[in-house]
RNA sequence: GCGGAAGUAGCUCAAUUGGUAGAGCGAUAGCCUUCCAAGCUAUAGGUUGCGGGUUCGACCCUCGUCUUCCGCUCCA
């Protein structure tokens, strides 16, 4: 990161906290690392971004439903998922060096150097006992296994290594009030779980016919090793994801349809095209047949914003395995019975967020009149998504122009977020409203008492019209 | 978890070799009635991150602790 774009990142993260987007989570306590609360505006442009994602999938596609599975889910979705088993990887940190590693990972190394040197049998020795003891947790045991083949940090060389210590992906809490008769049970890390167990409830009750979609938006929990960034990484997140079930052999056909109605999906909300960018995963996970993510360019680089993945019959086969639950659907069209492929678009909405804000937002100079120079910061954000819709204000606080300009304002706030406001210079108020996003302000003056028109002045021009207040709901409507 | 840096009002900062905290902006109320943040008046707001120690006396020195930021480590 450059120092001007760490700057301007900065710049983002006060103006975030200053007008009452994102706090950090329970900050008189000092906070709480990597958990974000939001506010007033934050909440309103979050729950916009939300919406609008969900019109788009659900109300736009015809074979599109939503549903809004439970954040708690059996503890065997997570076995079934791969969660429990890939993600709980033991750790080991080399006290010299200061350098972490996965004990596995030292392992296979070591092995693949026996290998190597021509000693294949002891290398796969090693890796069976690994694997043994990893599958019986015991960590002693491969501790021993460190020490019994001399494995060194590459770095500095010894064998000076902590104890082992696991490290878990996902929070854990006990289900039952009882401690003993407690169960053990998971924060989801993902919601696409959600869908995969409700496959055939919502098939079967939506009377839904493949190929078909399942969208849901949720919270979703992950105990990431480094939280930064501010809002990207976070603890507690939320995601919106879309699950579409397909055919088998057709699903590159439809991964390839949905990365391109994805990608036109950020256009549609006003983020330039030289910002965004796919990256094709080289690396597939356990469960893909391909990925790809798409990345916006952050002030910290470009970064994953939106992950699609074909991620064939993995999950509704292990689910299917582990339930002892058959989730075939029946093709009327091919007269054949199988289990669905899937093909998944996922995206952080708190990362949308901040992709918004990053590319709205601006510290602008302006030329006045008289030839001088002035600051503002605006918030270029696209009108449909904007906290508030219009602020409404009155040019003096005199004359009866507050009693006109609150009745248009209660007038409008029926249609959609306004804002009111008496105090301070009308420029002042103006400014204001430019650094939350704003789109429109009308200005209630005394020509407004006269002939029933008030002036509209529109966020990124500065520019100002006079209309009739007859037909202000209908401008601001045509902008959202 | 390790290393480095920093914690004073909502924000940005100040407080002369240690002498019990100030300013600007912002906020609130009022005046002015003005179409792009800059007029006037008043008010509120801080156990100086927290805890111990040294001292007659600590924002300042010292120890511990917490938090944040930067780098490293891990990451479907």
């Amino acid at each position: 990161m450059s120092t001007q774009q760490e700057g301007k990142f900065q710049a983002i993260i006060s103006h975030a906290k200053e007008y009452g987007f994102v706090f950090s989570s329970s900050e008189i306590y000092d906070g709480l690392s990597a958990v974000y609360d939001y506010g007033p505006y934050g909440s309103e442009l979050k729950k916009n971004i939300r919406d609008y994602w969900w019109k788009a999938m659900t109300q736009l596609n015809e074979n599109i439903v939503g549903i809004d599975a439970a954040i708690f889910m059996h503890p065997t979705t997570w076995k079934a998922s791969g969660h429990v088993d890939s993600f709980s990887d033991p750790m080991i940190d080399n006290k010299d060096s200061k350098k972490r590693y996965r004990v596995d990972h030292l392992i296979e190394a070591k092995a693949a150097e026996l290998a190597e040197a021509g000693d294949q049998a002891a290398a796969d020795a090693l890796i069976a006992d690994m694997d043994r003891l990893l599958a019986a947790d015991d960590y002693k045991g491969l501790r021993q296994l460190l020490d019994d083949q001399k494995i060194v940090c590459s770095i500095s060389k010894t064998a000076n290594w902590t104890d082992i210590r696991q490290f878990n992906l996902m929070f854990d809490t006990q289900l039952g009030s009882v401690t003993e008769e407690a169960n053990t049970i998971y924060l989801r890390p993902e919601t696409a779980q959600g869908i995969f167990v409700n496959f055939l409830n919502v098939q079967k009750t939506a009377r839904m016919k493949i190929p078909f979609g399942i969208a849901q938006t949720g919270k979703a929990f992950r105990n990431e090793i480094v939280a930064r960034q501010f809002i990207f990484r976070m603890r507690e997140f939320e995601q919106m994801e879309m699950q579409f079930f397909v055919r088998p052999g057709t699903e590159l056909e439809w991964y390839e349809k949905w990365k391109q109605t994805r990608l036109e999906w950020h256009l549609s909300m006003g983020t330039p095209k030289e910002k965004l960018r796919f990256h094709d995963h080289v690396k597939l996970a356990h469960y893909a047949n391909a990925a790809v993510d798409i990345e916006f360019e952050f002030p910290f680089g470009f970064k994953e914003l939106e992950g699609i993945h074909s991620r064939t019959d993995y999950d509704l086969s292990r689910h299917q395995e582990f339930s002892g639950k058959k989730l075939t659907y029946f093709d009327t069209e091919i007269n054949k019975h199988y289990v669905p492929y899937v093909v998944e678009t996922s995206i952080g909405l708190d990362r949308m967020f901040l992709a918004v804000l990053s590319n709205s937002y601006e510290e602008e100079t302006i030329t006045k009149e008289d030839g001088s120079t002035d600051q503002r910061v605006v918030l270029h954000i696209a009108p449909k998504i904007a906290p508030v819709k219009l602020a409404i204000f009155p040019l003096t606080k005199k004359d009866g122009l507050p009693e006109l300009a609150h009745e248009i304002y209660k007038k409008c706030a029926e249609q959609f977020r306004c804002f009111y406001e008496v105090k301070d210079a009308i420029g002042k108020r103006y400014r204001r409203q430019d650094a939350i996003g704003t789109p429109f302000c009308v200005t209630v003056d005394h020509q407004s008492l006269e002939d029933q028109t008030v002036t509209i002045r529109h966020r990124d021009s500065m520019e100002q019209q006079r209309i009739k207040i007859a037909d202000l709901i209908s401008t601001v409507q045509a902008a959202l």
